[in-house]
DNA sequence: CCAGTAACTAAACAATTGGTTAGAAACGAG
DNA sequence: CTCGTTTCTAACCAATTGTTTAGTTACTGG
């Protein structure tokens, strides 16, 4: 009986991730979400249920982009250097045409006040707890005892974190570089 | 003839920066920067011309923070373990009274649309390439050719972004855990 | 004491924010 | 066709944003 809908809720998460992607929360508005979208606030609304709403939707959606990388990661049986090729993935889909749009949630992170919007935080909390436990995983297959895996579990995000940022302002060099280093560092620890 | 100024600025602009440097630029409002600061809208452009000439001039007072560091590091002659008490003691100055606030430079940078507001931009790059030299000055009188001293004065710049970004989400014992272990990596590169 | 200049108070400014709502339009079962 | 249900359009909401301005107060050189 009722009036069909004339859009998909998939497709237009689709392009309000992309929006917030580049903007970042703050820096957009309900008006640019109406325009990105092809909807109306209405609809917005009756979807979404708020702009928080919209939001949490996409950091499910730009979590999904990563399935496939992570589903590589989890099969490899290369152990560090796996976790290695995870971050230059992970850099791929940061690579906008032209620039690096960081990591939405790590960017995410950086801008908000903290004590508010723990939903939102709670979903970011999510995805690096996920991360951190696969690190872990991979680096007991590497041979380390459950201490030291979770030491370097731990510096692995904050590392990952750190590429992230640099991705948006240093030369893409600069960040590989860094990469490099980084893991030339951490296998060197590994052989004594 | 005129009347008296009831404030200094330099007074005014230390509890602004404060402020910005908790909120952020666009969570710290017009009204919020008067009941701070302590002076009236009108006082307030008057002196400063506006909210980005505020945040400015705050930029300018957080860099004058860094002054003590920044002389010690010069004067010393411990090369690389100079540079990472300068870490140290940057960590310092990000701490508020329980947790971490991280650099005002590198959260601003983490929370602008790039593209505009280019005045904020040229202070913050001022600050990281004074840095900069400031590293490559100090490898160079570690021994290390122009070259690699570039490459690692990058690296650190990176490095003490990462810092910022790390020390305002995990505990502090995982951050110094992330110095050691960066400048241990460091110096296992020079030996050979 | 007085006049001129600057700093103050407080109200208002237009624009934009996230969010709501009344009514028209589109559908499908009866 | 008609009725009930749902989606859509578009105007509107109060609140807040950064900024300005008219009018008052306070100081000081003459």
């Amino acid at each position: 009986m009722p009036r069909k809908k004339s859009y998909e809720d998939n497709h237009v998460i689709e392009k309000a991730t992309q929006l917030f992607w580049r903007n970042g929360y703050h820096n957009t508005s309900m008006s640019l979400l109406e325009s990105t979208m092809g909807i109306n606030k209405f609809s917005i609304y009756a979807s979404f249920g708020s702009k928080q709403g919209v939001f949490i939707a996409s950091l499910q959606a730009y979590r999904a982009l990563h399935s496939p990388a992570i589903i590589k990661l989890k099969q490899s049986d290369q152990g560090l250097m796996a976790i290695k090729a995870f971050f230059y993935d992970c850099l791929d889909i940061y690579h906008d045409t032209d620039c690096s749009k960081g990591c939405l949630m790590s960017n995410t992170r950086a801008q908000l006040n903290s004590h508010k919007e723990t939903k939102v935080l709670a979903e970011i909390q999510s995805f690096v707890d996920y991360q951190r436990q696969l690190f872990i995983d991979k680096l007991l297959e590497h041979g380390l005892d459950q201490s030291t895996a979770n030491k370097q579990a731990n510096y692995l995000i904050i590392t990952k974190q750190s590429i992230s940022a640099a991705s948006k302002v240093h030369p893409i060099e600069q960040v590989h570089d860094y990469i490099e280093f980084t893991f030339n560092a951490i296998s060197a620890t590994h052989k004594h």
